[in-house]
RNA sequence: GGGGGAGUGUCCCGAGCGGCAAAGGGGGCGGACUGUAAAUCCGCUGGCUACGCCUUCGUAGGUUCGAGUCCUACCUCCCCCA
C-alpha cells in the first residue's frame, strides 16, 4: 500500500477504510494543499442509521479531524425514487413525510461524530432534495441524459450481474445512478465538493458522477471507498441478537448497543478496534499485543466502551459497562437492566410465565416460541431455568432489590418492575 | 402479436404421484463446550384459550369427501419467435 503524504489518507490508510481510489497521488496531493470538503451520502430508508453505516460515518470524522470539511449528504430526493430492492412487490414508495421525519431522525447520530459550522472545517448537512425535487424532466434529459451512454450504462457490474441473473431492473432503478451521478456534480458545482466517499459497492456510481463532472466542466473530481465490511465469519456489520444495532439511542439502548461491541469475534478485534474508535494506533498496536487468548475479553471491553462513548457519550457508556459487569461477572443484577414495568395488582396475581416472557416483555417472539425455549432450557427467571410452562411469575419471586430478573438465553436480560 | 416457463412456509434458496403444517439446505434462535469469542456437537425454527382449533403455497373463482398439487380467469416476472 502506498505511504500518503496527507494526513487524511494516511489515517485512512493504516486504520483499514481504504478499498479503492481513483486517482490516488492526485487526491493525496489535494488532501495535502488545500482544505478539501467531501461528502458520503445516506439514505433515510429507516428512522436511524445502524452499525453498518458507522464506518461511513467514521470517515466523515477523520475528515474532520485531519482538517478538512465533512458533508453528509440526506437523500431526501433519491429517497423519493426509492432503491428497488431485488424482490419483487413494488414496495411501497416512502412518502415525503416519512422522509423528512426519518431525517431529522437520523440527523442527531451525526452531531455526535462531527461538529457543525461555519467554520472553514465545519460540517454540513445537505439534503438532495434541494435541487432533485423541483427538476423539470425535459431540462433535466438534454442537460445531464445526454451525457450518459446506455450502452455503458448496461455495461457496469451493478446492472450486469442483476441482467444475468433474470431479475428486472426497473427504470426506476436504472434512473438511481444518474441521479446519484447528478448529486456529485451539484454538490461540486454549489458547495466545493471535490471526493465523494462510500462503500465499495458504491464505486460504480461514485465513478459516474466524476464522468458526469468532467462532461458538465466541473473541476476534478475523486472517489474513495472503503471495503465492505464483514466480521471475521462472514456475518454483515449490524446485526445484534435481537436485531438491527441502531445508533439512535431510543431505538436501541447504550448498554445493547456496548453489547453489541463486547461479542465482537476475536478475529475482528484489532480491526475494529482501528475502524471504529479514535484510540491512536501504537495503544491499539499494544492492546492487540496483550490480548492473547482470554485476555482479549479486557480489550473487547475497551473497544464496547470506547465506541459506545463517541456516540453517546461516556458516562452512558461507562454505565453500560458497569450493568454488564454487574449481570454478566458477578451474576447480578444490575438496576439499569432493560426494564418492564407492570402493574403490581397484576403481578400479586400471578402471570403465566409465557405470559411474562411472550406479551409482556417481548422477550420471546410468541407463546409458542416460549414453549419450545422452555423446553430447551432458554428462559430463566432470576436465573432459576424454567422447567414448566404453566408455572407463574408472582410476587413471591420479587428479589430484594423488587425487580424479577428474566432472562432468555445467557445474554438477553430484562427486569420486570411492578409499579 | 405468437409460443414456452416461473411465482411454495412473508429472512433467503428450494423439493413437492390429490390427503401437507408441507422434504432439504442456508440463515436465525436455544443448549453443551469455552472466555459474554470462533470452531464443533445437539435441539428448535406458522399462530392459539393446544391430545383440539385457526391461518399459510402470486390473486380470484371452480372441480372434488379432500387441492400447493387438477380446471378457468387475472396479476407479475423470465425465455424464444415476430
Amino acid at each position: 500500500m502506498t505511504t500518503f503524504r496527507s494526513d487524511f489518507l494516511r489515517t485512512l490508510s493504516e486504520r483499514g477504510f481504504v478499498h479503492q481510489i481513483s486517482d490516488p497521488e492526485g487526491l493525496d496531493t489535494l488532501f495535502a494543499t488545500e482544505t478539501v470538503t467531501a461528502y458520503i451520502g445516506f439514505d433515510p430508508t429507516a428512522p436511524s442509521l445502524h452499525a453498518g453505516g458507522l464506518i461511513q460515518i467514521m470517515m466523515l470524522h477523520w475528515l474532520q479531524a485531519t482538517g478538512h470539511r465533512p458533508v453528509s449528504l440526506m437523500g431526501g430526493g433519491t429517497g423519493m425514487v426509492g432503491d428497488p430492492s431485488f424482490k419483487e412487490e413494488a414496495r411501497k414508495l416512502m412518502t415525503v413525510e416519512t422522509i423528512e421525519e426519518n431525517i431529522a431522525s437520523i440527523k442527531q447520530v451525526f452531531s455526535s461524530y462531527l461538529s457543525y459550522g461555519d467554520a472553514p472545517t465545519g460540517a454540513m448537512m445537505i439534503n438532495n432534495a434541494e435541487w432533485l425535487r423541483d427538476l423539470n424532466y425535459l431540462e433535466f434529459l438534454r442537460d445531464v441524459g445526454r451525457h450518459f451512454s446506455v450502452n455503458r450504462m448496461l455495461s457496469f457490474d451493478s446492472v450486469k450481474t442483476r441482467l444475468e441473473r433474470e431479475q428486472s431492473l426497473s427504470f426506476l432503478e436504472f434512473n438511481y445512478m444518474i441521479l446519484q451521478a447528478y448529486d456529485f456534480v451539484e454538490l461540486s458545482k454549489r458547495y466545493g465538493v471535490r471526493l465523494q466517499m462510500g462503500g465499495s459497492d458504491q464505486w460504480g456510481n461514485i465513478v459516474n458522477g466524476i464522468d458526469l463532472g468532467h462532461r458538465m466542466g466541473t473541476q476534478q473530481l475523486y472517489a474513495l471507498t472503503s471495503p465492505l465490511l464483514t466480521t471475521a465469519s462472514g456475518a454483515k456489520m449490524g446485526k445484534s441478537l435481537s436485531g438491527a444495532v441502531w445508533l439512535n439511542a431510543d431505538m436501541l439502548s447504550p448498554y445493547e448497543f456496548w453489547q453489541y461491541w463486547r461479542n465482537t469475534e476475536d478475529a475482528d478485534v484489532e480491526r475494529f478496534l482501528k475502524l471504529y474508535t479514535t484510540l491512536p494506533m501504537d495503544e491499539i498496536a499494544r492492546l492487540a499485543d496483550e490480548a492473547k487468548g482470554a485476555a482479549i475479553n479486557e480489550v473487547k471491553k475497551i473497544l464496547a466502551t470506547e465506541v459506545t462513548a463517541m456516540l453517546h457519550g461516556r458516562a452512558a457508556a461507562e454505565a453500560a459497562a458497569e450493568t454488564a459487569r454487574k449481570t454478566f461477572e458477578e451474576g447480578g443484577l444490575s438496576a439499569d437492566l432493560p426494564t418492564v414495568e407492570i402493574p403490581a395488582a397484576e403481578l400479586e396475581a400471578g402471570i403465566g410465565v409465557l405470559s411474562v416472557f411472550a406479551e409482556k416483555t417481548g422477550l420471546v417472539a410468541s407463546n409458542g416460541e416460549a414453549r419450545r425455549q422452555i423446553k430447551s432450557g432458554g428462559l430463566k427467571v432470576n436465573d432459576a431455568t424454567v422447567t414448566d410452562d404453566k408455572a407463574a411469575v408472582s410476587a413471591r419471586d420479587l428479589t430484594p432489590e423488587g425487580v424479577v430478573k428474566l432472562s432468555f438465553g445467557k445474554k438477553k436480560h430484562v427486569l420486570l418492575k411492578p409499579v
